[in-house]
DNA sequence: TACCAGGAGAGCG
DNA sequence: CGCTCTCATGGT
């Protein structure tokens, strides 16, 4: 048998198997994963586990390919071709890239980063948790949140228990207490009215998609806890709008230090300039310097 | 210990 | 408007 296709558990004559193999150019698993744009991947001997619309499933790396499984058999993978984003041309987005000096320098540090194409509840509910906090406590945040109200899911053999993301409309029948015993804070009554306004269908996440980016980014800042950075994550990370371009602390530090040395942009200008500058995947762009940044200030910590 | 974290919203002049 | 302050918690 073929490396590679050793973890493909078929079933001949109905299709249905545990594994797939996707074939993949220019994709570091590793850093998608971990490069903060989700928050529930853990590294489990080897193989990065997580939860995709209820379905448990294990990653790892090989030969330019991602190799997944399952609990279930699955009868398509689309699910997960979608969500990993396995079909888009890397190589092609990086050509739309401003070729200058610190684009050049965030895509030779950070070869093989990719956005992933998340579920907008869960990636919405994600980065309202996300003001203020270090990644690692997102995590945590987050893990809690799963673990006190999430359903729990199927699980292979030796891997530790895990739950589902918790749905809307068990998040909207909480009280802030409950949230804020999951270490929260000032964002629990950020994410339980937000909860409850998408449980009155006064926020529709599914008809976002529809929208044009303008109106979609708009329409998610009606949400309470979420302004303008935490509307361009869910439309970067969860609906594919490639233009949205989020600007935190990280992403305005390399604006500043990359693009306006020596002055004092302000962040309406950093946003125009953003939406000017970096062409037609500037949420791309973005990524890469963010990432950038982070893996730069860990090698001058060791340092 | 002191500072800071993938911010948002309210209050102020 | 544009600036400042507060919000809650824990990592480094």
């Amino acid at each position: 048998m073929a490396k590679g296709t050793s973890t493909l558990v078929g079933h001949p004559e109905t299709g249905l198997n545990c594994g797939r193999n996707f074939p993949v150019a220019s994709y570091d698993l590793d850093a998608t994963l971990a490069s903060g744009q989700a928050f529930r991947w853990r590294l489990h001997k080897g193989e990065w586990t997580g939860v995709i619309a209820g379905r448990w499933v294990a990653l790892r790396a090989g030969d330019d390919s991602i190799i997944a499984r399952t609990v279930l058999p699955q009868t398509d993978w689309n699910w997960l071709a979608d969500y990993l984003q396995v079909e888009l041309d890397m190589a092609g987005v990086l050509t739309t890239f401003p070729d200058d000096e610190p684009m050049r320098n965030a895509v030779a540090a950070c070869r093989g980063l990719r956005l992933l194409r998340q579920d907008p509840w869960e990636c919405l509910a994600s980065f309202i948790l996300s003001s203020t906090k270090q990644i690692v406590q997102i995590q945590q945040i987050v893990s809690l949140l799963c673990e006190r109200y999430g359903e729990a899911v199927s699980v292979a053999p030796g891997f530790p228990p895990v739950n589902a993301f918790p749905s809307v409309q068990k998040i909207a029948g909480l009280t802030e207490a409950d949230l804020r015993a999951c270490k929260m804070g000032f964002r629990a009554p950020y994410l339980l009215a937000t909860a409850r306004l998408i449980e009155s269908g006064q926020l529709d996440l599914a008809n976002v998609a529809k929208m044009p980016v303008v109106e979609a980014r708009a329409e998610l800042m009606q949400a309470p806890g979420v302004g303008r950075k935490i509307a361009d994550c869910v439309l970067l990370f969860a609906y594919g709008f490639q233009s949205a371009f989020p600007v935190d602390v990280w992403v305005m530090r390399a604006l500043k230090d990359l693009y306006f040395p020596r002055r004092r942009p302000k962040l309406k200008r950093l946003h125009h300039f953003s939406q000017t500058y970096f062409g037609p995947n500037a949420g791309y762009a973005q990524q890469y310097l963010f990432h950038y940044m982070r893996v730069k200030k860990k090698y001058a910590a060791v340092a």
